[in-house]
DNA sequence: ATTATAAGTGCTGTTTAATGCTCTTTTTAT
DNA sequence: ATAAAAAGAGCATTAAACAGCACTTATAAT
């Protein structure tokens, strides 16, 4: 996944929860302006703060190894 | 995948392709430094750094949904 | 159309990741 | 056992993430 897939990922999966930026900050203690910089693709953050946001979506981080293999 | 699994994943991987950190270092555009204190627990990457190295090692960052169901 | 709520942005200070250089420790060959 | 290669760690600098605040823009509800 790319950037923009994981941005799309997240912003999807926090809607889906029907949970707002800033509850989603508040839930995982990142703050509100960094969450609004990286779903606005404005930013970069560090592993752990992405951790901090998909572990409140139900979510986890993964490495994942490309088969190249059609595969979902 | 917590952190030192990460960790753990990313390192095994280079060993199984035979790859230094410097070499890795090289291919990655990542600082040799980086990846030092990454392998060694004490970095804090940013999810860009985390890309470019597990792209080098055919490898991709990815967001998997936790369900809960034991689930390999 | 207005209002309320949520999302995005400029500005700013603080913290820390990224990097290179050098040195030490560990691992691997010979 | 020793030499060579790889990995880890201290120190310092630069760049960027993190964060709050205030303001604007967009979306949703009445």
């Amino acid at each position: 996944m790319h950037f923009s897939e994981l941005i799309k990922t997240i912003k999807e999966r926090r809607e889906v929860l029907q949970v707002t930026q800033q509850g989603l900050a508040d839930l995982s203690g990142v703050g509100l302006r960094t969450l609004k910089q990286f779903e606005s693709g404005k930013g970069n953050p560090t592993l752990l703060t992405l951790q901090k946001i998909a572990d409140v979506l139900g979510m986890e981080v993964y490495l994942k190894i490309k088969t190249g293999t059609p595969n979902k």
